[in-house]
DNA sequence: TAATTTAATTTAACATGTTAAATATATGCG
DNA sequence: CGCATATATTTAACATGTTAAATTAAATTA
């Protein structure tokens, strides 16, 4: 595949979910070979620190804090369980519920893991500028906020 | 599955990555069901958009311009040209590439989603304010040529 | 020019994204 | 209580993401 490397003077008229996806490929780059050096996705990831900063989550709480959809999410809890790194179970109060929680072994490979992905969200830090990053995170929530208004299907 | 509508606070903490997710997710739901109701596919319709905008252009080009890896664009390709919207034939000059041109049927979708896409595009530009629009456009500008400085792999 | 190396694309294999339908359990109500 | 409806999760089906290997043509070089 092509790779020229020219510096390619992006145009102002490209469509906002295009740069989205450009930003976070050019981050994940970043990313991507620490998760494969410990055998993990992008996906199985997000879930694990999730659990691991919070408590044992039910699936509809995992998939939104993780950013995932059901079907996905049910395929990655399937993957995770299987590494023995999550341990399924029901809700004893609510039997449609699937709690889900970090085993030993989980917790174990999220610190593992945790101070390198730290350590190369610093690298972006210093490579975009502090005051950058924390401007864009900003811009990022406030865009994510006035989207989701009159988008939220609320029933009443 | 669960969506109980909080505010849900957004910490700063998240990733960067993560941010980006969900800008993007936000964006792309204004845009999904008009590109479902065209037949058209998210990935799909960037390569649509780029050959409209431009000239025919080989795989490679053409993979890089609408921000799509190889295997997923002969894919695209090979329904597209299914179902008649683009045509495929080799470069006479090289025959290792594939030269990818709109067919008429192709332009004229084009020009049926494009003036859709314009309007709610106008629409995000409404709802976050034209002005944090530019902004944040230029600031993941930089963002994607900070991060790339030092990572292109310059093959000397 | 034949053998080697490089480059462009495709194929293969597996994981995830996405939507709709199926399952199973809770809840509300007559 | 018994049934209709709502909710949580999973299955199913198809498209794309991702990496590695295979294929084929071009460029290099001995």
């Amino acid at each position: 595949m092509r790779n020229n490397s020219k510096p390619e003077l992006r145009s102002m008229e490209e469509s906002l979910p295009m740069l989205l996806l450009r930003a976070r490929e050019a981050a994940m780059v970043k990313f991507r070979p620490l998760l494969r050096d410990h055998g993990l996705t992008e996906q199985q990831w997000r879930v694990l620190r999730v659990l691991a900063t919070g408590k044992p989550l039910d699936a509809g709480e995992l998939a939104e804090r993780s950013t995932l959809l059901g079907p996905s999410l049910t395929r990655i809890i399937k993957s995770l369980e299987r590494d023995g790194l999550v341990r399924r179970s029901l809700d004893p109060a609510d039997q449609r519920r699937a709690v889900i929680a970090l085993t030993q072994s989980g917790q174990d490979k999220y610190h593992q893991v945790s101070p390198n992905s730290e350590h190369l969200y610093q690298e972006i830090e210093q490579q975009f500028g502090a005051k950058n990053l924390k401007h864009l995170n900003q811009l990022l929530n406030q865009l994510v906020t006035d989207l989701e208004q009159g988008t939220i299907d609320v029933k009443r």
